[in-house]
DNA sequence: GCTTGAAATTTTAAGCTTGAAACAATTAGG
DNA sequence: CCTAATTGTTTCAAGCTTAAAATTTCAAGC
């Protein structure tokens, strides 16, 4: 009996696994933000790139950014800029194009933000040792590379 | 210049690559489940799982191994319901729980669809060999083992 | 039997997310 | 120039998702 699983068997069980981690992952990710600082994982992801992009972004790159449809973006933005976290400036060279960038108040949030979710997301990933962490990364980093 | 980021850093930058190869990986199986039956990820997840359970599930049971919120299942299932594909039972023994199950043509419906998934999937991880699906899944196991 | 607490489910409000349609502005080709 | 196609963004409807509140039922302890 148990015969052992085709390849293909194999990638869909791997899948699952994947899915399951990273949803429990990312429900943590949630509580913490929620508990911490009454805020919710996709503003944190949106003032995230936005922080790493400091000269701001238009929103087609944000989108690309966290890879959200577009109208995904434009409704996490218009609540970050209704809270003052977050400004559209438009863009004197092509006014289609809008540039969106942290306010003052949204750069100190992240700021308050980010070194709680990086302390949590290491306790998340505490039972990978350091040479684990680099094999996943390389796997991921394998996974990434084509058009997927 | 370029100095090695630290542990901390490494498993910060490997958790966000995770995210994004599970949300390029879903989103691409959100697209052929629309395409080719005009249906969605989480009806396709809760039909699984119906599948993998075929005498039926409580919705606590349901949400449990969906990672869900019950009342995200509740919302899913009345949708399947209200098509045919799946049916609630109240249960004897105790009147607040409820048994949900697959219809006949829920069940004939998942396994039209399910071939198809697979071989998704199956496209979706080509570039990773044999071995390389092993040691994810080995890694994506420790990952899984505590509490999370 | 009551009451109190716990458990299973649903409901609700708010926010997230998508894909498609609508709009506006730019670019390219004739 | 003008038109057509393209690009950037928003809007929209529908569905997804969560956390919290409300309901209903069961289980224990008195």
């Amino acid at each position: 009996m148990n015969k052992p699983d085709g390849l293909s068997k194999r990638r869909l069980k791997m899948w699952i696994r994947l899915l399951r981690v990273t949803r429990s992952a990312e429900s943590q990710l949630r509580e913490h933000l929620r508990l911490t600082h009454d805020t919710t994982l996709p503003r944190f992801d949106v003032m995230a790139a936005l922080w790493r992009r400091r000269e701001g972004v238009t929103m087609s790159e944000l989108s690309r950014m966290l890879l959200v449809s577009n109208g995904n973006a434009t409704a996490v933005v218009d609540r970050l800029e209704k809270d003052g976290f977050a400004k559209r400036t438009p863009l004197a060279t092509d006014r289609r194009t809008v540039h969106v960038a942290l306010t003052d108040a949204g750069l100190k949030q992240f700021e308050r933000l980010a070194q709680g979710h990086e302390d949590e997301v290491n306790s998340l990933f505490s039972s990978l040792s350091d040479t684990e962490i680099e094999q996943l990364t390389a796997l991921l980093k394998k996974l990434g590379k084509d058009p997927e």
